[in-house]
DNA sequence: GTCGAAACTATAATCACCCA
DNA sequence: TGGGTGATTATAGTTTCGAC
Protein backbone atom coordinates (compact mmCIF):
# COMPACT_ATOMS: atom_id res chain seq x y z
CA UNK A 1 0.00 0.00 0.00
CA UNK A 2 2.31 2.61 1.15
CA UNK A 3 5.92 2.63 -0.02
CA UNK A 4 8.49 3.16 2.60
CA UNK A 5 11.67 3.28 0.70
CA UNK A 6 10.23 5.99 -1.54
CA UNK A 7 9.29 8.61 1.21
CA UNK A 8 11.16 11.65 2.07
CA UNK A 9 8.87 13.37 4.38
CA UNK A 10 10.96 15.71 6.87
CA UNK A 11 8.00 16.15 9.10
CA UNK A 12 5.82 18.67 9.99
CA UNK A 13 6.94 22.51 9.09
CA UNK A 14 5.48 25.67 10.07
CA UNK A 15 3.88 27.19 6.92
CA UNK A 16 2.21 30.58 6.06
CA UNK A 17 -1.51 30.81 7.16
CA UNK A 18 -2.36 31.53 3.32
CA UNK A 19 -3.94 29.94 0.12
CA UNK A 20 -2.03 26.72 -0.80
CA UNK A 21 -1.24 26.97 -4.16
CA UNK A 22 -1.03 23.53 -5.05
CA UNK A 23 -4.55 21.68 -5.79
CA UNK A 24 -3.09 18.49 -4.40
CA UNK A 25 -1.76 19.73 -1.03
CA UNK A 26 -5.04 22.18 -0.63
CA UNK A 27 -7.38 18.61 -1.04
CA UNK A 28 -4.91 16.83 1.17
CA UNK A 29 -4.72 19.89 3.79
CA UNK A 30 -8.98 21.02 3.39
CA UNK A 31 -9.61 16.45 4.55
CA UNK A 32 -7.26 16.88 7.60
CA UNK A 33 -7.69 19.69 8.67
CA UNK A 34 -11.95 19.06 8.18
CA UNK A 35 -11.13 15.77 10.23
CA UNK A 36 -8.94 17.98 12.90
CA UNK A 37 -12.12 20.65 12.92
CA UNK A 38 -15.29 18.56 13.74
CA UNK A 39 -12.75 16.26 16.54
CA UNK A 40 -12.62 19.76 18.12
CA UNK A 41 -16.31 20.44 17.91
CA UNK A 42 -17.22 17.34 19.04
CA UNK A 43 -14.45 17.64 22.26
CA UNK A 44 -16.40 20.74 22.80
CA UNK A 45 -19.67 19.08 23.35
CA UNK A 46 -18.26 16.50 25.13
CA UNK A 47 -16.02 18.32 27.53
CA UNK A 48 -18.60 21.81 27.89
CA UNK A 49 -21.91 20.38 26.90
CA UNK A 50 -21.73 22.52 23.80
CA UNK A 51 -24.43 22.27 21.01
CA UNK A 52 -22.07 22.79 17.57
CA UNK A 53 -22.87 23.24 14.35
CA UNK A 54 -20.45 23.41 11.67
CA UNK A 55 -20.57 23.25 8.28
CA UNK A 56 -18.01 22.86 5.75
CA UNK A 57 -17.63 23.28 1.75
CA UNK A 58 -15.21 21.47 0.10
CA UNK A 59 -12.80 22.98 -2.50
CA UNK A 60 -14.86 20.92 -4.70
CA UNK A 61 -18.62 22.24 -3.53
CA UNK A 62 -18.66 19.55 -1.28
CA UNK A 63 -20.43 19.90 1.99
CA UNK A 64 -19.86 17.99 4.85
CA UNK A 65 -21.42 19.03 8.42
CA UNK A 66 -21.34 18.21 11.91
CA UNK A 67 -24.01 19.14 14.65
CA UNK A 68 -24.22 18.37 18.30
CA UNK A 69 -27.30 17.08 18.73
CA UNK A 70 -27.99 17.90 14.96
CA UNK A 71 -26.55 20.72 12.34
CA UNK A 72 -30.34 21.85 12.03
CA UNK A 73 -31.40 22.07 15.67
CA UNK A 74 -28.18 24.05 16.24
CA UNK A 75 -28.98 26.36 13.41
CA UNK A 76 -33.12 26.60 14.64
CA UNK A 77 -31.93 28.00 18.15
CA UNK A 78 -29.34 30.31 16.50
CA UNK A 79 -31.91 32.04 14.43
CA UNK A 80 -34.59 31.49 17.18
CA UNK A 81 -31.99 34.54 19.03
CA UNK A 82 -31.26 36.41 15.96
CA UNK A 83 -34.07 36.78 14.03
CA UNK A 84 -32.57 40.27 12.43
CA UNK A 85 -29.04 39.33 10.87
CA UNK A 86 -26.79 42.08 10.30
CA UNK A 87 -23.50 41.57 7.98
CA UNK A 88 -21.45 43.32 10.35
CA UNK A 89 -22.18 41.00 13.52
CA UNK A 90 -20.33 38.39 11.25
CA UNK A 91 -17.03 39.83 11.12
CA UNK A 92 -15.58 35.93 11.34
CA UNK A 93 -17.34 34.90 8.49
CA UNK A 94 -15.60 37.05 6.25
CA UNK A 95 -12.19 36.97 7.21
CA UNK A 96 -12.13 32.91 7.31
CA UNK A 97 -13.19 33.04 3.40
CA UNK A 98 -10.41 35.66 2.91
CA UNK A 99 -7.98 33.93 5.06
CA UNK A 100 -9.01 30.96 2.38
CA UNK A 101 -8.54 33.07 -0.95
CA UNK A 102 -12.30 33.75 -2.30
CA UNK A 103 -12.81 36.74 -3.22
CA UNK A 104 -14.64 38.77 -0.51
CA UNK A 105 -17.68 40.63 -2.73
CA UNK A 106 -18.18 36.58 -4.04
CA UNK A 107 -18.23 35.09 -0.13
CA UNK A 108 -20.45 38.29 0.78
CA UNK A 109 -22.97 37.14 -1.60
CA UNK A 110 -22.94 33.30 -0.76
CA UNK A 111 -22.76 34.13 2.58
CA UNK A 112 -25.97 36.20 1.99
CA UNK A 113 -27.73 33.54 0.10
CA UNK A 114 -27.31 31.57 2.90
CA UNK A 115 -28.79 33.74 5.49
CA UNK A 116 -31.91 34.53 2.95
CA UNK A 117 -32.76 30.68 2.97
CA UNK A 118 -32.24 30.31 6.98
CA UNK A 119 -34.49 32.83 7.43
CA UNK A 120 -36.91 31.35 4.92
CA UNK A 121 -36.61 28.08 6.68
CA UNK A 122 -37.08 30.52 10.21
CA UNK A 123 -40.77 31.64 8.51
CA UNK A 124 -41.55 28.03 7.75
CA UNK A 125 -40.78 27.02 11.35
CA UNK A 126 -42.26 29.31 13.12
CA UNK A 127 -45.71 29.04 11.01
CA UNK A 128 -45.52 25.66 11.78
CA UNK A 129 -44.75 26.43 15.34
CA UNK A 130 -48.01 28.58 15.65
CA UNK A 131 -50.10 25.43 14.14
CA UNK A 132 -48.86 23.58 17.10
CA UNK A 133 -48.80 25.58 19.77
CA UNK A 134 -51.96 25.46 22.20
CA UNK A 135 -51.22 29.15 22.94
CA UNK A 136 -50.00 28.68 26.42
CA UNK A 137 -46.23 28.88 25.21
CA UNK A 138 -46.14 24.93 25.09
CA UNK A 139 -47.20 22.10 23.38
CA UNK A 140 -50.47 20.34 24.75
CA UNK A 141 -48.75 17.01 24.25
CA UNK A 142 -46.36 18.23 26.66
CA UNK A 143 -48.96 17.86 29.36
CA UNK A 144 -48.98 14.00 31.76
CA UNK A 145 -51.45 12.00 30.17
CA UNK A 146 -53.45 12.32 32.66
CA UNK A 147 -54.44 15.60 31.89
CA UNK A 148 -55.84 15.11 28.26
CA UNK A 149 -59.25 14.49 27.12
CA UNK A 150 -60.59 11.91 25.23
CA UNK A 151 -60.61 13.55 21.99
CA UNK A 152 -56.69 15.02 22.61
CA UNK A 153 -55.82 11.54 23.60
CA UNK A 154 -57.11 9.86 20.62
CA UNK A 155 -55.10 12.29 18.58
CA UNK A 156 -51.91 11.56 20.85
CA UNK A 157 -52.40 7.67 20.00
CA UNK A 158 -52.71 8.41 16.27
CA UNK A 159 -49.72 10.63 16.06
CA UNK A 160 -47.72 7.74 17.79
CA UNK A 161 -48.90 5.58 15.27
CA UNK A 162 -47.93 7.48 12.48
CA UNK A 163 -44.56 7.97 14.23
CA UNK A 164 -44.14 4.44 14.90
CA UNK A 165 -44.71 3.85 11.10
CA UNK A 166 -42.05 6.67 10.03
CA UNK A 167 -39.92 5.44 12.32
CA UNK A 168 -40.40 1.90 10.86
CA UNK A 169 -39.70 3.52 7.14
CA UNK A 170 -36.53 5.74 8.33
CA UNK A 171 -34.96 2.25 9.61
CA UNK A 172 -35.40 0.63 6.54
CA UNK A 173 -34.05 3.47 4.45
CA UNK A 174 -31.12 3.47 7.05
CA UNK A 175 -30.32 -0.24 6.63
CA UNK A 176 -30.56 -0.13 2.82
CA UNK A 177 -28.11 3.25 2.80
CA UNK A 178 -25.71 0.65 4.99
CA UNK A 179 -26.04 -1.80 2.47
CA UNK A 180 -25.13 0.42 -0.30
CA UNK A 181 -24.08 3.54 1.44
CA UNK A 182 -22.96 5.77 -2.03
CA UNK A 183 -25.92 6.92 -3.48
CA UNK A 184 -27.83 8.54 -0.04
CA UNK A 185 -26.20 11.63 0.78
CA UNK A 186 -24.77 14.56 -0.76
CA UNK A 187 -24.02 16.01 2.62
CA UNK A 188 -21.76 14.12 4.87
CA UNK A 189 -23.63 14.40 8.48
CA UNK A 190 -21.61 13.60 11.30
CA UNK A 191 -23.40 13.34 14.97
CA UNK A 192 -20.92 13.83 18.41
CA UNK A 193 -21.19 10.11 19.10
CA UNK A 194 -18.67 8.80 17.11
CA UNK A 195 -17.63 11.08 14.31
CA UNK A 196 -14.59 9.09 13.53
CA UNK A 197 -16.38 5.45 12.42
CA UNK A 198 -17.11 7.23 9.13
CA UNK A 199 -17.62 10.86 8.04
CA UNK A 200 -18.95 10.19 4.74
CA UNK A 201 -21.42 7.81 4.59
CA UNK A 202 -22.59 6.47 8.62
CA UNK A 203 -25.27 8.32 10.04
CA UNK A 204 -24.87 8.56 13.89
CA UNK A 205 -28.31 7.44 15.61
CA UNK A 206 -28.14 9.79 18.19
CA UNK A 207 -28.77 12.84 15.29
CA UNK A 208 -31.20 13.20 13.21
CA UNK A 209 -29.99 13.54 9.53
CA UNK A 210 -30.29 16.72 8.50
CA UNK A 211 -33.36 17.09 6.39
CA UNK A 212 -35.18 14.34 7.68
CA UNK A 213 -38.35 15.03 9.50
CA UNK A 214 -39.51 12.19 11.75
CA UNK A 215 -42.88 13.95 11.93
CA UNK A 216 -42.86 15.02 15.63
CA UNK A 217 -43.95 18.47 14.63
CA UNK A 218 -46.98 16.87 12.45
CA UNK A 219 -49.10 15.75 15.38
C1' DG B 1 -9.02 12.11 -14.51
C1' DT B 2 -10.90 13.84 -10.13
C1' DC B 3 -11.82 13.61 -5.41
C1' DG B 4 -11.47 12.07 -0.79
C1' DA B 5 -9.37 9.04 2.52
C1' DA B 6 -5.62 6.76 4.63
C1' DA B 7 -0.81 5.54 5.92
C1' DC B 8 3.33 7.15 7.77
C1' DT B 9 7.16 10.20 9.84
C1' DA B 10 8.81 14.09 12.11
C1' DT B 11 7.98 18.07 14.44
C1' DA B 12 5.24 22.34 15.84
C1' DA B 13 1.85 23.47 18.98
C1' DT B 14 -0.75 22.73 22.93
C1' DC B 15 -1.81 20.90 27.38
C1' DA B 16 -1.24 19.50 32.11
C1' DC B 17 1.36 19.60 35.80
C1' DC B 18 4.60 21.31 39.21
C1' DC B 19 6.96 24.74 41.65
C1' DA B 20 8.45 29.30 43.23
C1' DT C 1 0.25 34.30 38.59
C1' DG C 2 3.82 33.03 35.72
C1' DG C 3 7.50 30.13 34.09
C1' DG C 4 9.54 25.60 33.14
C1' DT C 5 9.06 20.99 31.50
C1' DG C 6 7.54 16.63 29.83
C1' DA C 7 3.66 14.47 27.58
C1' DT C 8 0.30 14.58 24.22
C1' DT C 9 -1.94 16.10 20.12
C1' DA C 10 -2.23 18.12 15.58
C1' DT C 11 -0.62 18.36 11.21
C1' DA C 12 2.73 19.22 6.93
C1' DG C 13 4.47 16.62 3.41
C1' DT C 14 4.24 12.72 0.39
C1' DT C 15 2.35 8.76 -1.70
C1' DT C 16 -1.07 5.36 -2.64
C1' DC C 17 -5.63 3.51 -3.04
C1' DG C 18 -10.48 3.20 -4.13
C1' DA C 19 -14.77 5.09 -5.83
C1' DC C 20 -16.97 7.44 -9.34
Amino acid sequence: MVNKERRTSMGRKKIEIKRIDHQDYRQVTFSKRRTGLFKKASELCILCGADVAAIVFSPAGKVFSFGHPCVDSVIDRYLARNSSPDVSTYPLVTTSHRGAGIHHDQANQQYMDVLRQLEAEKKRGEALEQLRKGGQGRFWWDAPINDLGLHELEMFKASMEELRKKVIRKAEYLRLEASSPSSFFNENSVGVGDPFVSQTTEANPSTVPYGFDLGYGHI
